[in-house]
DNA sequence: GCGCTCTGATTAATCGTTTAATCAGAAAAG
DNA sequence: CTTTTCTGATTAAACGATTAATCAGAGCGC
C-alpha cells in the first residue's frame, strides 16, 4: 500500500521552489535548460530533504535497471568470493548493482538461473559456465568469463601463460620431474593450465598427468593420488592445477612424510584464501580479478549504453556477448614455501634439506 | 530509449482480446472479479504472447521491489559461498531476487555498502556483521545472522553448542589436553564456540587457549603457532574455531612431522570446501545454511508482506530486525580422519599410531 | 513597431502495472 | 413493474521519473 519511502520525491521538491517537476529532473540530470541559480537551489533543497531517486521509476522510463547479473555454475566454488566480489566492486564504481543467480549446483538449472535474472529485468549478464557449457542466446547483452579456449568471446585470465609461469619457476628451480594435476579433462581452463606449463618443459623433462575425476571414478571419491610412490619414482614437482587440488596434494604428501619443499615442491592455481595458511605457505598463481572484472562490466555497460544511444543498433547487440574480442589477462606467480630448487634428484629418505626458500 | 523488451505487456493481451488492461492484470492475480470462462482465455493468451510481467512497474506501483539485499563483512570470506548459496536459494523459493553488497573489507564501508542497498529500494536486507557491529536503524526491515550472543535480534547456528559437539567427540576419544585455538577474542561466534567447547571439559582436563591475531600481533603475520611445543607437553587435541585456523595447525602439525591423528587430534569449524580433501580428512561441525537461510529470509517476507497488510503496523517494524526472537540452529558433527582416540596420553616421538579410526 | 531567435521554464505524455471507483446489465425481491 | 442486489467487466487515477513539445518573455535587428 503506502510505500515508505522517507525521501521525498521530485514532486515534494517541485512544489517547495514553486517551480515544476520537469525542471526538478532537469536541474539534477543536467540535461535540459536550467539557470545555474535555480539549479543550485533545487541541489541545495534536494540534499536538505534527503532527496533520492527512485531507481525504480526511473527504471521504468528508460528501460534500464541499472542491475547486471552474475552467473555461477555452483556458487560453492571456492574462487566465487574473488568474483563476486571483483564484478561488486566494478559494477558498483560503473553504477550498477549486482544481482545473483545460483544454479544450485545444477547444470540444467543455469538456464533457469539465468531465466529469473532476466525476467528481473537486469540490463546485462556476467556468466562463468559450467565446464564447457555453450551460452544460448538470452536477449540480453552477456560478458562470460572462462578460458581463451573457450568457443565464443570471452574475457579471462591468460591460463596458458599462467601454466608457463608455474612451469619456468619450477624449471627456474632445477625441477626437470613434474606430476601434473588436474580434476577434469573437459576443462579449458585446466587444460590451457596444464598446456602452458607442458609448453615450457624443457628438453628431457619427464612429465606425467594425473586427472582426479578419472582416478576417483575407479578408486573412489576421497582416495589416494598415489604421490608418494611418485617421489620414489623420482618426480620432485607437484604442480595442480587449482589451489584445492595442490593441498590435497601438499597435505597427502606431508601425510606420507615427505617434507616439503625439501623433497618435494607444490604449485596450486588461484591463491584461494587458505593458500597463505597453510605450513608450508603454498607457492601458486593468481588470477587479476579486478581486472577481469573491470573488462567484463566495462564490455556490458558500453553495450548497454550504446543501443541506449542508438535505438538501431539494439538488435544487433541484444543477445550477442558483449566482449568484441577475446581478452587475456596476465596471471602472476605468488611463490611462498612450497617450491625450492631440488636438493637431490634422487629420492632420498632422511635428507638433511635445504632452509629458507624464501623469494 | 526504446526499451528492448521481447514479451508483451498487459496491453497487448488485452486489446488481442478486446478487452481492458485492468481484467487482465486480475485475471493473472486471480484477485478482481473475472468469470472463470475469459480468466482461462487470458491465462492462455498471455502464455501463448510469452508475457512476463514488468517487474519494474509493479515494483512502482506496489513499492516492493521484491529484491533483498545480502551484506557480508567482507565477501571474500570463505563461507561466503556457503551463505550466498544459501540465502539465494530460500529468496528465490520466496519469490525474492538477491543483490549483494561489498564493503570492501573495510568495516567502514559496510554503512556505505547498505546505503547503496537501500537506495535500490529492497524490501529488506540480510546482514553478516563485522564482529561486534552494531546495525544502526536502516529504514528497512533487516534479519543479522551472527551469534546468539550478539545483542539484538539474529539467526544463526548455535555456535555453543557446536562447541559442545566438539568437544563431547573428542572427550569421548579420550582426550584430556586441549589447545583451542581462535583468531579474534572479539568475535561473538569464537566465543560462543570456545565457551562451548570448555563447558564440556570434564573435572581435571587441562585447556589453553591460542588467539591467532594476538599472537600475530607480536610474532609478524604467518608465524608458526608452537604447536609442536603443545605436542611435546603433553597436548593431544587441537580445536579450533574455524577450519581455516584447523587447516593452518594441520598442516604445521605435519610439518613439525607429528602424525595426524596418531599423535594429535585436529578440528574445526564451519566444513568448508577444503575440509573434506585434504589429507587426513578434517572432523568439523557443519552450520545449517539451509536452515539459517530460510529462517532469516522467512522473517524478512513475513516483516514485508505485514506492512503490506497492516499499513499501520509499517512504522513499528520498520527499522527494526525482523525476527523476532533469537534463533539458534543446531550445528551437526562431521567426523574425519583428523580425530582419533588418544593412544598414548604422554608424548613417545616414535609411537607406532593406531590405525584406521574411520568413524 | 514587427518579426525573429534564444533562453528558461512549463505541460503533458509515457513507461506497465495495480486498484479503488464506477457502471451496465441480469437476476432476485418486493 | 419497480427497486434492489449481485456479477463481471471498464475507467481512470495513481506510482515517480524522463523527455519531447510547447510557450512566455526578453533581446535584437531592420
Amino acid at each position: 500500500m503506502a510505500p515508505i519511502r522517507p525521501g521525498s520525491n521530485m514532486t515534494a521538491i517541485a512544489s517547495a521552489l514553486g517551480v515544476s517537476a520537469a525542471t526538478v529532473s532537469n536541474a539534477l540530470s543536467g540535461k535540459g535548460r536550467v539557470s545555474p541559480e535555480l539549479g543550485a537551489k533545487i541541489r541545495a533543497k534536494a540534499e536538505e530533504l534527503g532527496y533520492v531517486p527512485s531507481v525504480t521509476a526511473r527504471a521504468l522510463r528508460t528501460g534500464r535497471s541499472r542491475v547486471i547479473g552474475l552467473v555461477l555454475p555452483d556458487i560453492a566454488n571456492p574462487l566465487f568470493p574473488q568474483i563476486a566480489q571483483a564484478i561488486e566492486n566494478a559494477a558498483a564504481d560503473a553504477g550498477y548493482g549486482v544481482l545473483i543467480a545460483d544454479s544450485r549446483g545444477d547444470s540444467s538449472m543455469q538456464t533457469l538461473a539465468i531465466q529469473r535474472l532476466v525476467e528481473r529485468q537486469v540490463d546485462g549478464i556476467v556468466i562463468v559456465p559450467r565446464l564447457g557449457t555453450r551460452i544460448a542466446d538470452l536477449g540480453c547483452p552477456v560478458a562470460v568469463i572462462d578460458s581463451p579456449s573457450t568457443p565464443g568471446n570471452t574475457v579471462s585470465s591468460d591460463h596458458w601463460q599462467g601454466g608457463q609461469v608455474v612451469a619456468d619457476h619450477l624449471v627456474g628451480l632445477g625441477h626437470r620431474n613434474f606430476v601434473l594435476i588436474g580434476a577434469n579433462p573437459l576443462s579449458n581452463v585446466q587444460n590451457d593450465r596444464i598446456g602452458g606449463m607442458k609448453s615450457r618443459l624443457p628438453k628431457g623433462a619427464r612429465f606425467e598427468t594425473i586427472w582426479i575425476e578419472k582416478l576417483e571414478a575407479l578408486a573412489g571419491a576421497g582416495c589416494s593420488l598415489g604421490l608418494k610412490q611418485k617421489v620414489e619414482l623420482g618426480f620432485t614437482a607437484f604442480a595442480a592445477t587449482s589451489d584445492l587440488h595442490a593441498l590435497r596434494a601438499l597435505t597427502e604428501l606431508q601425510q606420507s612424510g615427505i617434507r616439503i619443499p625439501q623433497q618435494a615442491s607444490v604449485t596450486g592455481f588461484d591463491d584461494l584464501v587458505w593458500s597463505s595458511v597453510v605450513s608450508p605457505g603454498l607457492t601458486t598463481v593468481r588470477q587479476d580479478m579486478a581486472a577481469i572484472a573491470e573488462i567484463a562490466v566495462g564490455a556490458l555497460v558500453g553495450v548497454i549504453g550504446d543501443d541506449a544511444a542508438e535505438p538501431d543498433a539494439a538488435t544487433i547487440t541484444v543477445g550477442v556477448t558483449a566482449v568484441a574480442k577475446t581478452d587475456r589477462v596476465p596471471m602472476t606467480l605468488v611463490a611462498r614455501q612450497t617450491t625450492a630448487s631440488v636438493s637431490s634428484p634422487q629420492f632420498s629418505p632422511a635428507s638433511p634439506a635445504l632452509e629458507g626458500n624464501d623469494p
